[in-house]
DNA sequence: GAATAAAATTGACCATAGTCGACTTTTTTC
DNA sequence: GAAAAAAGTCGACTATGGTCAATTTTATTC
């Protein structure tokens, strides 16, 4: 029988993991020590090692399992037809919910994202392979619809909405954007950034150039 | 005489950065240890607590020396004349080669301003601040060349650039962007923000700048 | 210049992240 | 089912970031 020890993995990984939520939650991420984790979650210090490699991974593990989940969710109710720019606000404010739900754990998990640790990279990189799969099908169909220009890559194009939503999540911790604000903030940068920053040659949508 | 007292206060601090440099470019910053940093500045472990707040306060002062000095040069050199996204690219890159020039001093310097602690808010602001006052003269001189939409706030503008600098860091930091490769990446993503994603309106391509 | 006040320095000390070899439990082998 | 092997658990131990009361150095007052 090789599922009794399997199941018990499982099982302290599971304990492991509620002892952190509800203590992170509680005290805070810093405030709460491995010691003190591992007690909660009714194991001794040197197990949680045998799980995670440093303390921040627990974190990370937590973020990422929501993120799956998020991503699962967010596949499942892509809607390929509305406009592009609304679905991408609608995945990235998702996205934004999720990790400004705690402002700690979202930072450290940020902070990893954006710029991980040479340690973390394999994981970033799969990571980042899910987002494609998720995106790329929704590009592709807004560039059949017209939506969106032939000749640029669609890793650029995704570079684009993930840079902007970046400074979305950085001017949130800055306090530039409040939560409030957050989607409607998003949904002109994304739509600037559709439309371009230069005036329209011929004086098309909305805006005039009338020199002085 | 007040002046022995602060002249040694600076000195001390010179030493101590001095040291930092040195040994976090030897040996890293995570394996150099306050100890060893206080040792080789010639003074006792509890004095560099008198004049940096924690660890990584350390490297942030001299990441933000470096920073001042850049920006001091930015402004010196701006040729406010040249199409805007060249003098983006410039600045940005010059940027992008002082971050990189250390993997590791930069990715905390980036984790650091891209999702800044609580604690650092108001140091980061200021930081900010003097960007703006780089950056906004020489929108508003490109602006009224006609080459930005006069709708867009100047806030947004910048966010733009800003974030895909964040951007292209990040791609830097995850391997999918090489260091040779940086700046073509960067003026192919300021290009297109300027441009715009959507296909436009008259099949036009872009180049559309009627200006003089 | 002696006495006093203020500022700066120090290293012993504390808390805790992470290691490691001894120990316990499960699985495999015969 | 007993013995050996493998996998998992544990907490004492190490190393280090950060604190603080005692000490030394500098400034001020008379």
């Amino acid at each position: 029988m090789a599922g009794i020890r399997e199941q018990k993995k499982l099982e302290t990984r599971q304990a492991i993991m509620q002892a952190a939520v509800k203590l992170f939650s509680e005290k805070g991420f810093e405030k709460t020590s491995i010691e003190e984790l591992a007690r909660a979650a009714g194991i001794g210090k040197g197990t949680i090692y045998s799980y995670f490699q440093t303390k921040s991974d627990i974190l990370h593990a937590f973020c990422e399992d929501e993120m799956v989940c998020l991503h699962q969710e967010l596949t499942d109710n892509a809607d390929k037809e509305i406009p592009l720019l609304q679905q991408m606000v609608r995945i990235y404010m998702s996205e934004f919910r999720h990790v400004t739900e705690n402002r700690e754990f979202g930072r450290l998990f940020m902070q990893e994202t954006a710029f991980p640790r040479d340690v973390d990279l394999e994981r970033h990189l799969e990571n980042e392979d899910n987002y494609f799969k998720l995106l790329f099908p929704l590009l592709e169909k807004a560039r059949e619809r017209g939506e969106l220009r032939k000749d640029i890559d669609l890793l650029y194009i995704t570079g684009h909405f993930y840079g902007l939503y970046l400074l979305l999540v950085s001017a949130w911790y800055t306090g530039r954007v409040r939560t409030e604000e957050a989607e409607t903030a998003l949904e002109t940068l994304f739509r600037q950034a559709m439309e371009g920053l230069q005036p329209h040659p011929e004086g098309i949508s909305g805006e005039g150039k009338h020199h002085e």
